[in-house]
RNA sequence: GGGCGAUUAGCUCAGUUGGUUAGAGCACCUGCCUUACAAGCAGGGGGUCACUGGUUCGAGUCCAGUAUUGCCCA
């Protein structure tokens, strides 16, 4: 830290972008436009330079901790890590400027199968080979040469971003210490008893040629057939029917099932019956898991090759024929078919069957296909030998970390979903037959011809055991090493001081979509290897969708790449946009017009600054003298409506309510300050402003900077240095967060100052109803409540500068001047004479359709107040609220219809 | 089949524990290149809050059901 402070005094004499380079700003092609592409990239490097993203693990700050979840390393950047990033770093820029060791810790995934395949295809395209060419080891080496020259471009997009995360403490989940801690993971919890080896029905995909978890594989719903097909009895008594949507299967029946209850079979059960196309005769068993109304009734069992036929095996002691190869063609059981594709092999059967006289039907039927959510390849259930996670134990501390409010769901609905997964919780099968990953610490005796030896119990160990001991081949699943991301990126197993302070973290911000992959596993490994959670909140943001709603696919074209939004819009514009759209984790149909929100509103603040900056001596500070009492009407309620705002603020970001807090400071910006505050202080006919009205001008502009840094850290700290003069290492980013300095409000004051703006939109609105031109002046004459006389008073300018009234009168008992228009606000009223400009006809049916109007809501108002039960039952303050409506009402009523009169 | 969302202005969406005459951006209409900003300014039109019941003094908000639609799980 002080490091830092030493090298921004000695290495840097000027802050980039100094006022003087404002003037350069001004000199661009289409004046008065902000360029953000001029600025971005070199407060990002400054800040970098500046080591003002680092954190240290021995500073007294309370410590503020996000982990970044970590993209692929083959990832681009999408509009879901902008959208995440905009958020994470937001909050991570306010904890900072809010006193809190801010550390916001980034990093990649390894993903084994996606890099894996990215690098066989590289070099199946230019060399022609495959992994088996190159042998094991050396395509390992491959793939990180691959890692190191294209591998993490993802992270330097994020910069583009203006993500403030703390380079320093970057990981990799196949760096050596990472690994160390995923391989430490594996043997204790083999040593606890939660890893096994097993063999069962897992999830192959024949196309990554890997097992894979329940959680990859998507059941989708594909049209289909369903084949009637007809099994002989062994004792030549006939046929029995069964339907099935995948024939080829029948090379690995071991059963036929019936429900024990079905009238039709109940005779048949403990007869056999041949299964066609092959020499096998398997028996038909009963079993209430079987549908009697579905199909035939009847029912083939195949347990190698399906879930539920492979509980039914089970439960009989049927035998388990697996058929099939791992890459999905028929095996040495298949008879014939042996050597054919699963599909082709389908094909080839249906025909025999159908030329054999045992296919009795084909229906269509759509039926629900597991499909691997990576490759996209229908999963084939084999049985094979894997190891699994018992999840059980690990399930319950993280449901009830949850259920007792350790950890808190932002938006909460999400909690339910949580629990369901949970409590249905299955094992998780964590071998991949890859070459990518972290190798399985898992050593074999050998026999003599080099095999394993299977008579001898394996070894679990990260080192080799002995010599000679062969490692088992595969590798962890990626989810298996980023499940210790939120402490293993901070050192574990080793007790490092950056995870004494950074451990456990602040809040998680990710997508649904990995709440069961990533989110409820980091939950439960922190719990069992660090004794705590990992975060205590957790921020789930909608996931990103085309205009139409559909996802954004490389297939559909439909993506939105968030680089070219940058380039034509900003980063600041990027974020400003999502941040605002990200309400309550409601999915957000983004469409790239979106982003202008936020390019004009970057343009609005940078011109803003125009308005009392051209006005500003370069090199001087500008402070106020003025006390909150000696200050103008204006700049009191301005005042009042920022120190509002700021606690306004507070408050939604203290609830997660990013999309509030930003359109708080939205509205405050450009809605208070720049319609109606520098509408009001900036001079006119060539007169310079005054210098204690710049002052309050910069103060307030700077605080709202602030306010905005979180959101659009560029623009934000580019103005920073316009405003003042800025000492070396002075910047908006490590600013101090606005707290609201509750001596400069005056609440009464702010509501005098919006009746009066509301008196000037009426006269505004006169003026354009009866097309005055808007470079004329008026007369107007104002009847003002008591109350208002005097805010009023001193004040005319503020008339003439927002509606041209170069005339203004104004007094309690003002009455209509002859050819007048007039606007009633609550108990004042305007009266605009234009003389030979009005229009009777047209000013009575202004007037008559604003009786019509106010006479509606009075009446419903007196009914309210009429009624026994609001009044006895409505809390105090409420009837009191309606009751001043009413007064209000009949006030504006009266001076209407006294209007109307004196019209005719 | 089970669960969770969504349905508010032409479009995209806010709307917190029920309590102003339901808001924003875009689009639209009218008038303005008013020396910060036309990526702008001023003014305006536009909503039976999907539907049907219920609870309540009071419902966009809570409850039940219906319709349409999306997602997750089986």
């Amino acid at each position: 830290m002080k490091e830092r402070i030493l090298i921004v005094s000695t290495k840097l004499n000027s802050i980039p972008g100094s006022m003087a380079s404002s003037a350069e700003g001004n000199s661009l092609a289409e004046r008065g436009k902000y360029d953000p592409a001029a600025i971005e990239q070199k407060w990002y490097a400054h800040w970098e330079k500046n080591q003002l993203f680092l954190t240290d693990s021995a500073s007294e700050k309370e410590p503020h901790v996000i982990v970044m979840p970590p993209p692929n390393v083959t990832g681009r950047l999408h509009m879901g890590h902008a959208l995440q990033d905009t958020v994470q770093d937001a909050l991570t820029r306010l904890r900072r400027m809010q006193g809190f060791e801010s550390l916001w810790v980034p990093g990649m995934d390894h993903a084994g199968i996606a890099t894996q395949n990215v690098v066989e295809k590289t070099i199946k395209k230019t060399e022609h080979k495959n992994r088996h060419d190159y042998g094991r080891e050396a395509f390992i080496d491959k793939i990180w040469e691959w890692k190191e020259e294209y591998g993490g471009i993802i992270l330097e997009q994020k910069r583009r971003l203006g993500d403030s995360c703390d380079w320093s403490k970057e990981r990799f989940t196949m760096d050596d210490g990472f690994s160390r801690a995923v391989q430490d993971v594996f043997v204790r919890l083999y040593n606890d008893g939660l890893v096994y080896r097993g063999e069962y029905l897992i999830n192959w995909c024949p196309s990554d040629m890997t097992a894979i978890s329940d959680e990859e594989v998507d059941n989708v719903e594909r049209k289909g057939s369903l084949w009637y097909i007809k099994y002989p009895m062994v004792d030549g008594s006939g046929f029995i029917e069964i339907a099935t949507t995948r024939p080829e299967t029948m090379l690995g029946d071991s059963a036929i099932a019936v429900h024990p209850e079905d009238e039709r079979y109940t005779h048949l059960i403990g007869k056999h019956v041949r299964v066609p196309l092959t020499d096998r005769t398997v028996p038909i068993i009963a079993d209430e898991y079987v549908k009697s109304e579905f199909g035939a009734g009847a029912l083939k069992v195949t347990p190698a090759h399906d879930k539920n036929d492979f509980e039914i095996g089970r439960k009989h002691g049927l035998e388990i024929i697996n058929m099939m190869n791992f890459d999905a063609t028929i095996n040495e059981n298949g008879g014939a078919y042996e050597g054919m594709d699963r599909f082709d092999a389908r094909k080839k059967m249906v025909e025999d069957l159908e030329a054999q006289g045992f296919l009795v039907k084909i229906e269509e039927y759509a039926s629900t296909v597991p499909i691997s959510s990576r490759s996209k390849v229908i999963i084939e259930p084999l049985i094979s030998r894997q190891w699994f996670v018992k999840m059980k134990p690990l399930a319950e501390p993280a449901l009830e970390a949850v259920r007792d409010g350790r950890i808190k769901f932002h938006p909460k609905r999400w909690e339910n979903e949580y629990f369901r997964w949970l409590e249905n919780i299955r094992d998780w099968t964590i071998s991949r037959q890859l070459w990518w990953g972290h190798r399985i610490p898992v050593w074999y005796y050998t026999t003599a011809d080099g095999e394993i030896d299977e008579t001898r119990n394996f070894v679990v160990s990260i080192d080799q055991p002995e010599p000679g001991m062969v490692q088992d081949e595969d590798v962890l699943d990626t989810w298996f090493s980023s499940w210790l991301w939120p402490f293993a990126t901070l050192g574990w197993p080793n007790e490092t001081p950056d995870l004494k302070k950074f451990y456990p973290g602040s809040v998680l911000v990710s997508g649904y979509d990995i709440l069961f992959f990533w989110i409820a596993r980091m939950i439960m490994a922190g719990l069992y290897f660090m004794g705590d959670v990992p975060y205590r909140d957790i921020f789930i943001t909608g996931m990103i969708k085309d205009k139409l709603g559909r996802w954004m696919s490389k297939s559909l074209g439909n993506g939105i790449d968030p680089l070219e939004m940058i380039d034509q819009y900003g980063a600041d514009a990027v974020r400003f946009s999502l941040t605002i759209l990200c309400a309550q984790g409601q999915d957000i149909k983004l469409d790239p017009t979106k982003f202008e929100m936020g390019r004009n509103f970057a343009n609005k603040i940078w011109n803003a600054f125009n308005v009392f900056g051209q006005f500003m001596e370069e090199g001087r500070d500008y402070r106020r003298k003025r006390s909150f009492a000696e200050l103008d009407f204006a700049e009191k309620w301005m005042l009042t409506r920022l120190n509002q705002t700021i606690a306004e603020v507070e408050d939604d970001l203290s609830k997660y309510r990013l999309n509030d807090a930003i359109t708080e400071i939205y509205t405050l910006f450009w809605g208070d300050y720049c319609d109606w505050y520098l509408e009001l202080i900036k001079p006119t006919g060539g007169v310079a402003m005054e210098e204690d009205r710049i002052a309050l001008a910069v103060e307030i502009f700077e605080t709202m900077l602030q306010l905005l840094h979180p959101f659009m850290p560029f623009i934000t700290e580019e103005l920073w240095t316009h405003v003042r003069p800025r000492q070396n290492g002075d910047t908006c980013m490590m600013s101090s967060w606005p707290v609201q300095n509750a001596d400069e409000m005056d609440p009464e004051l702010a509501s005098h100052f919006s009746t009066m703006q509301e008196l000037i939109s009426g006269i505004r609105n006169i003026r354009a109803q009866y097309n005055v031109p808007a470079s004329q002046d008026i007369s107007v004459l104002l009847q003002l409540e008591p109350a208002l006389l005097e805010p009023v008073e001193g004040h005319q300018a503020y008339f003439s500068k927002l509606a041209r009234v170069s005339d203004l009168q104004f007094s309690a008992t003002a009455s209509r001047p002859p050819a007048s228009a007039s606007a009633v606000v609550g108990r004042n009223q305007v009266f605009v004479p234009l003389h030979g400009m009005i229009d009777l006809g047209q000013e009575r049916d202004r007037l008559t359709a604003e009786i019509a109007q106010k006479t509606a809501f009075m009446k419903s108002t007196e009914s309210k107040l009429a009624n026994e039960n609001f009044v006895s039952r409505a809390p105090a303050d409420v009837v009191e609220k309606e009751r001043a409506k009413l007064l209000e009402t009949e006030a504006e009523l009266k001076r209407l219809r006294l209007s109307l009169t004196e019209l005719e």
